[in-house]
DNA sequence: ATGGTTGTAAAACAA
């Protein structure tokens, strides 16, 4: 089984290049974040064509996570089961193949010290707490999406320059950690030592051409699904692609 | 350089 996780930056946007990369990558499962539309503008017939299932939790404008799967997907869940009427579109669980999938569009936090910094913080709290109520951690349970954080100084471009800043500050990477300590790996550390691999350029600047990156898109996975991934891998081609997202797909692939 | 880019949605806001 191959995953996928992709920050697409409105899906219907970049309806064309999901489809392209879908043909080519093949993956089983993709999960997807910042949709910037609701359920019904969500194009799952275009999945269909391609032999897709659709699970979607969408929202006006901002946000939105879906996961397509080959194999129909079970127990939808859609959003903390303590969210209330209204709360941000950012998490979206499925189970494929036996495995829980948990995909994720963590807050970006804005600048450090914001009301968008404590929000984001205060999310992965409840995203730890989260694990800690629904899951054991000798279950097959998968956390992936955009974590909007980079966890260490060898996934980010340039750690004197974006050190204390958001998505890679203290804090930021302390509640990252946290989440990680219910018992997950990095799958992508799993086959990958050295830095310089990279998820997401800002638009500005000609970032991507100079690869001033950082790695904050994320597939993490539980002890009995670590010991049964292959491979994982940072796919850049869709960032080469005529309007791209910021961000470019995250692969995994399982003896499953 | 107090900037730069993209998407939504119709002027700011979020990233």
């Amino acid at each position: 089984m191959r995953l996928a996780t992709w920050n697409v930056n409105s899906i219907n946007a970049r309806l064309p290049l999901v489809l392209k990369w879908l043909e080519v990558a093949k993956p089983d499962v993709l999960c997807l974040q910042e949709l910037k539309c609701v359920d019904e503008k969500f194009p799952a017939e275009e999945f269909t064509k391609l032999g897709y299932n659709s699970a979607v939790f969408g929202q006006r404008t901002y946000n939105g996570v879906a996961i397509l799967s080959r194999e129909a997907s079970t127990n939808i869940q859609r959003g903390f089961p303590d969210d209330e009427e209204g709360a941000h579109a950012r998490l979206i669980a499925a189970t494929i193949k036996g495995v829980r999938v948990v995909n994720v569009y963590i807050p970006n936090g804005q600048f450090v010290g914001s009301d968008k910094y404590r929000f984001k913080l205060e999310w992965m709290r409840r995203l730890r707490r989260f694990f800690d109520e629904s899951y054991e951690t000798k279950e097959r349970v998968l956390l992936c999406g955009d974590f909007n954080v980079a966890p260490e100084e060898r996934d980010v471009h340039d750690p004197a320059l974006w050190e204390g800043h958001v998505l890679f500050s203290k804090r930021e990477r302390a509640a990252l950690m946290n989440i990680k300590d219910w018992g997950f790996t990095d799958a992508f550390r799993l086959h990958t030592e050295e830095g310089g691999h990279y998820s997401w350029w800002d638009y500005r600047q000609g970032a991507f051409r100079r690869n001033n990156g950082l790695r904050i898109d994320h597939i993490w996975v539980s002890e009995p699904l670590a010991k049964d991934c292959k491979e994982s891998w940072i796919d850049k081609e869709p960032r080469t692609w005529e309007r791209p997202s910021d961000h470019t797909p995250v692969v995994a692939r399982f003896r499953i």
